[in-house]
Formats: structure tokens, C-alpha cells, sequence
DNA sequence: CTCTAATCTTTCCATTGGAAATATTTTTGC
DNA sequence: GCAAAAATATTTCCAATGGAAAGATTAGAG
């Protein structure tokens, strides 16, 4: 039997493996369809088999996270490169939070959902504290108040990223209404420029 | 046998018993532990007699989401009575919206999941619609922007509501940051009051 | 080359929501 | 009243799921 043909008692590279077909069934088939034993099988290993590498169920979809939030970050930051001006940056980062929201609206899911993602796993801890940096830089320097500096960066960074985040999930969840032709029946850079706060 | 302790066959109020009975489990336990089994065991019958009221675990569900927007409507309005001032009003039901998904994160879990609450019943999308409404009235006459009236108050609403529901939904998940004391490291009037909207 | 640790499989189990058939009670129609 | 029909509930069965346990296979260290 040719030796690229014959199967392999070990897989070599398991754990990124699952975690790609994972992700695989998350895009095409959504969340429900989800399956310890779908991901195993699309691999061609047992369903037992990721437990060395997760531990369990929860230790795969919190690795899921984890890459989750590294794109997150990339898809927020995509859309910072090219754009100059503080508020400028401020909506493209806003916009690339929701965009990235509503294409993988699963992995958003599974992202901030403590059942499914823990975010004591120092990987997802890592990859988010990263997607926040990108709030953060920002945010600095804008708020409303001069006389509390101390606060004035975290309010921003609360508020926008509050905003964003409640937008996206309402979206995603179907509770804010659509237009006729599928588009929401509301734009978000009509709010983003009128939240009150400036340079300082 | 005493007619009282011998167990009727027919409930007579299943259907509510049943949504108590998972709103007890969720109160108490939490989402995770709550299954058809565990409630149908709750209040005495087989784990398929909840079919005959609900059709499914997701129509039960459906039913404890309805409850929950009709108790997460009164909480909004409980703190705008006594309160006077646009402003103020607003800053209540705000308030109002975050002290109820705080006080109550699994039942809010449910009233926001599609996964669950089916948004296309119609008791719950009569529930939710009264819940709105509670938004709408204090939005009305506040935005930005006279030039364009068509859009100033679904702008108000959709900004206030995306603020407060990814507030609380952020805080429920545990990814804002808290104090030492348990408190959030935020207050969330610091922020209201800034929006930038003014009464017209 | 051998022994140990890592990796993977097979088998088994408890739990879950639901389907189907049956039993009991209530309501309806006459 | 009383039989038929509808509603309500039970029992039994099933497929799917995540996980535990024990054993097989391979890789790697010494």
C-alpha cells in the first residue's frame, strides 16, 4: 500500500486540524450544526480522539475563540490602514467590529460567550486583550470631559465598544428591523460622528 | 384516598406551571442546568407532557422569553414613575434595562437568543414590542439632527438601545473588567448624559 | 534498541429532546 | 344522559451528544 495513501494511526497535525474544520462547519452550517463528532469525523479521527489536545468540547470551541479573536482583530485593523483622521479611524474600526460580526456571526458568538468560550485560556485571554488594543489606540485622547483624564479614556472605549457590540448582536439575533431589500434600516455611521465626544 | 393528595391525571395548569417551574430552575441553577426533563420532574409529569403545551423545548422557552419581556417591561417603567425630566427618564429606563439583564442574566439570555425564544410568536413579539416601547417614548423629541426627522428618533432608540444591550450583555459575559469590590470599573450615567442628543 | 509518553481507537455510559402508541379525562354533539 | 371526539398525560423507544475508561499504536528520549 503506497505510503501517502495508507492512513496514519497519528494525524501529525490534529489540533490544528480540528480547529479548521470546526471552523469550517461553524461558516457553512452554523452554530447548531455544531457536533463534537461532526468536527472528529470531518477529520477522519474518533470522537474521542480531541480530547488529548482540548480536553474537552468547551476546550476546542474556546481554541475556536481564540482564532476567532485573531481575526477579529485583523478584520478591525484592515479597515484602519489608509484611513487618516482620529474619528475617521474611530468609525472604520466601529464598522470592521460590526462587518466582522455579521459574516461570522457563529464564531462571533462562540467568541464572547462564556459557556462556549473561556477566557481564562491565556490564548483567548491573549488574542482579545489584542482586539481591544485596537479600541484603545482609538479611543486615546477622545472624550468629553477634561477633567477626569483618568476615567475620560475608559468611557470612550466603554461607550464605543458597548455600542458596537449591542448593534452587532441585535443584528445578528434578527431583533433590529431590515428594509425591504435586506439592508438594516439604519446606518451606523449616521450615530458613530454624533456621540458627543471631540479631541482634547 | 383523600381527593386533595390523590395525583389528578390532567394537571389543570400545566402550561404555567411549567413556565414557573423553568424560571425557578433558571433563577436558581442558571441556563445550563435547565432541560425539559428537569422541569416536567419539577412539577410532576412525564418529560413528554410539556409537548401537548409547547410543542417542543424551544416552544417552552419561548414561553419563559414571553414572560421574561413582559417583567422586563415593568422594570423599565419602575424607575421612570417618580422621575421627571426627559433626560432623567431616559437615564431610568436605561438603568432600568441593565439592573434587569444583571438581575436576571439567564432569563435575558433567552429573551435575546433565537436559539431559543422564537421571535415570530406571537406572544413574545407582542411582549418585546411593549418592552420597545418603553424606549420609544423616552427617545421621542431627542436626537441630534433637525434636518432629518424621519430618522432623528429611530437614531435615538436604535443608539440607546445597542448602548444598553451590549452593556449589559458584555458585563453579563464577564468581559468588562470589575473592581476589587465587585462593582464594574464604569458607571454607566458617567456616560448616558454625553450622547450629544438634546431635547428639540 | 528499549522504554516511556503521547496519541488515537474501541467500547461503554448517562443525559437529552423527541416520536409513537396508548391510557385517561374532559368536552362536545345529539 | 351518553356516546364520540378532543385534549391531556403516560409509557416506551430512539438517535444524538459529550465524556469516561481501557487498550492499541506510534513517536521520541535515553
Amino acid at each position: 500500500m503506497p505510503a501517502e495513501k495508507r492512513k496514519k494511526y497519528h494525524h501529525g497535525d490534529l489540533r490544528n486540524a480540528l480547529i479548521e474544520a470546526g471552523m469550517g462547519i461553524i461558516e457553512t452550517e452554523g452554530l447548531a450544526e455544531l457536533s463534537l463528532r461532526k468536527i472528529a469525523a470531518k477529520v477522519g479521527v474518533s470522537h474521542t480522539a480531541p480530547k488529548n489536545h482540548f480536553g474537552s468540547m468547551r476546550g476546542l470551541m474556546t481554541a475556536i475563540g481564540a482564532e476567532g479573536f485573531r481575526r477579529f482583530a485583523t478584520e478591525m485593523r484592515a479597515g484602519l490602514t489608509g484611513t487618516s483622521g482620529r474619528v475617521k479611524k474611530l468609525e472604520a474600526a466601529v464598522e470592521g467590529y460590526i462587518r466582522f460580526a455579521r459574516k461570522h456571526p457563529a464564531l462571533f458568538q462562540i467568541m464572547f460567550s462564556p459557556e462556549y468560550c473561556d477566557f481564562k485560556d491565556e490564548e483567548v485571554s491573549e488574542a482579545a486583550r489584542a482586539s481591544y488594543r485596537v479600541l484603545e489606540e482609538i479611543s486615546e485622547g477622545l472624550d468629553w470631559d477634561k477633567a477626569d483624564l483618568d476615567h475620560a479614556q475608559l468611557r470612550t472605549e466603554i461607550m464605543l465598544w458597548s455600542f458596537a457590540h449591542g448593534y452587532a448582536t441585535l443584528l445578528n439575533n434578527g431583533q433590529i428591523n431590515f428594509r425591504d431589500d435586506g439592508t438594516p434600516a439604519f446606518d451606523v455611521l449616521d450615530v458613530i460622528p454624533k456621540f458627543g465626544y471631540r479631541e482634547m
